[in-house]
RNA sequence: GGUGCCAUAGCCAAGUGGUAAGGCAAAGGUCUGCAAAACCUUCAUUCCCCGGUUCAAAUCCGGGUGGCACCUCCA
């Protein structure tokens, strides 16, 4: 597949380090409370993209962190009265409540940054060792002067473009602005551990490149993360990961753009922020995961209810299809594919086909889904409940397989509860008597049931409303 | 100041040189006891504007206009 690199702008022809497996890093959550519908879109797609990588049979090994020790988690704590630990431990369920919502599978490995205390102190002693790091009054610094000739190849800057816009603190004891924390002595109050430059935490940065390179290896394939991150999150990465290894890092790195509300960038202090929380109270998790899809992860997109609204019509039109291809199927024959259905069965391959050329292409999930709408068109106008089971279930299967891939239409077809079933019975009997009043009647009240009736050549067909 | 991105129908959106995918919404029709769902038809001679290159431009180049982001441990 092709890969859009940041590092090298360009789409590149996606190829592993180790053949037949993938090794991908995503930057997850600082566990300081419910995450946001920014922070789901990277989840969503990067989920999307291991879930495709798998569906073209490699051997997929993901990882991502949780940030559980920063400025954030320490004033947090001190808000809620408690401790950074007990706040990690609470939003890391959190967190798994509303991905698994969201279709967003558990990683292969979701290391925490205070569970790596020895590996990052190892990391940083790499580096001071080879003079990339120094130490001023138990706070160690990363020398991006000493470093200077490869930093900022990631974001495009140079050293001397990114002290023009630098923020000099008055007082600060870096020897250049640039450098940034490696390790934090312990102020009063504050978790800290035992190091060889004193009591203290780790900086931001480190853990993702202690962890990354301890279950991937130090050089992996993929590592992704939101444009917010490349500049100095991932920059600092690869410096602290290079400096120490003297080998290339990441081979590919991803970045999601970023949710807007009303084009302007979601924030707490401008009101426009919303938690997916509060947008599963009132929406479809499924509705909000296939927004998202719906236009390419690098472009940002705007948030609002008319376009969840749209996601979730959009996503009835493939439920109603799989639905009414299951319904067929119950009361289709079992017997040879006829040439129609034959030709049909051939057109299923071609669009899972179309969908993976899609996906391949720096994962088109618009385009992916657009063959997806067209295959669920054809199955529409093709597969009715005289088709040969073995036609529905190619219309089936090739629909699955590319839902699958984009983690929606994840829902069971439900059955329906007895004294349902029995008002819909009584209803046919009733409008077969020509009684229409009264079977007019018993659809009402299965509607307040919160089922809808569908009247097909075969009989009834229900659904939830 | 430095570094980037974007502009396609009422809405969302794909499309990077060959004559505008797909979805939502809307209208008409077929089917239906009535519905629902589905299907058919309609819905951008045109892709922010002005120039240029080319047989050919939404796509390439130049110049505008408008919007957004990073350089603030914010995904």
């Amino acid at each position: 597949m092709q890969i859009f690199n940041t590092m090298t702008r360009k789409k590149e022809e996606f190829v592993p380090v180790h053949e037949g497996k993938v090794g991908i890093y995503a930057c997850g959550p600082t566990v300081y409370n419910y995450f946001h519908i920014g922070n789901a879109r990277p989840f969503i797609i990067f989920d999307t993209l291991r879930r495709f990588l798998k569906h073209m049979g490699y051997d997929v090994t993901f990882v991502q962190n949780f940030t559980d020790i920063d400025d954030k988690m320490i004033r947090r704590a001190n808000e809620e009265h408690t401790t950074v630990d007990a706040i990690a431990e609470k939003y890391i369920g959190e967190y798994f409540k509303d991905a698994e919502a969201l279709g967003v599978m558990k990683a292969d490995v979701h290391p925490r940054a205070t569970k790596h205390i020895g590996e990052i102190i190892a990391l940083i002693k790499k580096l001071e060792n080879k003079g990339l790091a120094y130490e001023v009054n138990g706070d160690v610094y990363f020398d991006t002067q000493a470093y200077r000739s490869s930093y900022g190849k990631l974001s495009g800057q140079n050293l001397d473009d990114l002290e023009s816009g630098a923020r000099v603190e008055v007082g600060d004891i870096k020897r250049h602005p640039m450098d940034f924390a490696l390790w934090k002595a312990q102020k009063s109050g504050e978790p800290a551990w035992k190091s060889p430059w004193g009591m203290g935490r780790p900086g931001w940065h480190i853990e993702c490149s202690a962890m990354s390179m301890k279950y991937l290896g130090e050089t992996f394939d993929i590592h992704c993360g939101g444009v917010d991150l490349i500049f100095p999150h991932h920059e600092n990465e690869i410096a602290q990961s290079e400096g120490a290894t003297g080998k290339p890092f990441a081979k590919y790195w991803m970045h999601n753009g970023h949710i807007n509300v009303d084009n302007k960038k979601m924030s707490k202090s401008a009101g426009n922020f919303f938690t997916v929380r509060d947008i599963v109270q009132e929406f479809d998790p499924e509705a909000v995961r296939l927004f998202m899809l719906s236009a390419h992860y690098r472009s940002p997109i705007n948030f609002s209810r008319d376009l969840i609204i749209q996601a979730s019509n959009s996503l009835e039109r493939l439920y109603t299809a799989r639905n009414t291809a299951l319904f067929n199927r119950d009361h289709a024959p079992q017997r040879p594919l006829n040439e129609a259905e034959t030709a049909f069965k051939e057109r299923c391959q071609k669009a899972v086909a179309a969908f993976d050329a899609a996906m391949s292409d720096d994962l088109n999930t618009a385009d992916a889904l657009a063959a997806i709408f067209e295959h669920v068109r054809d199955m529409n106008t093709t597969l009715t409940a005289d088709s040969a089971v073995e036609a529905i279930d190619a219309g089936l299967d090739a629909l699955k397989t590319m839902t699958d891939v984009l983690g929606i239409l994840r829902k069971d077809y439900d059955s329906t509860p007895a004294e349902v079933k029995e008002l819909v019975e009584k209803r046919a009997a009733a409008k077969k008597a020509r009684d229409f009043a009264e079977a007019d009647r018993l659809r009402d009240e299965v509607l307040k049931m919160g089922y809808v009736i569908e009247d097909t050549p075969k009989g009834p067909k229900v659904k939830k409303a």
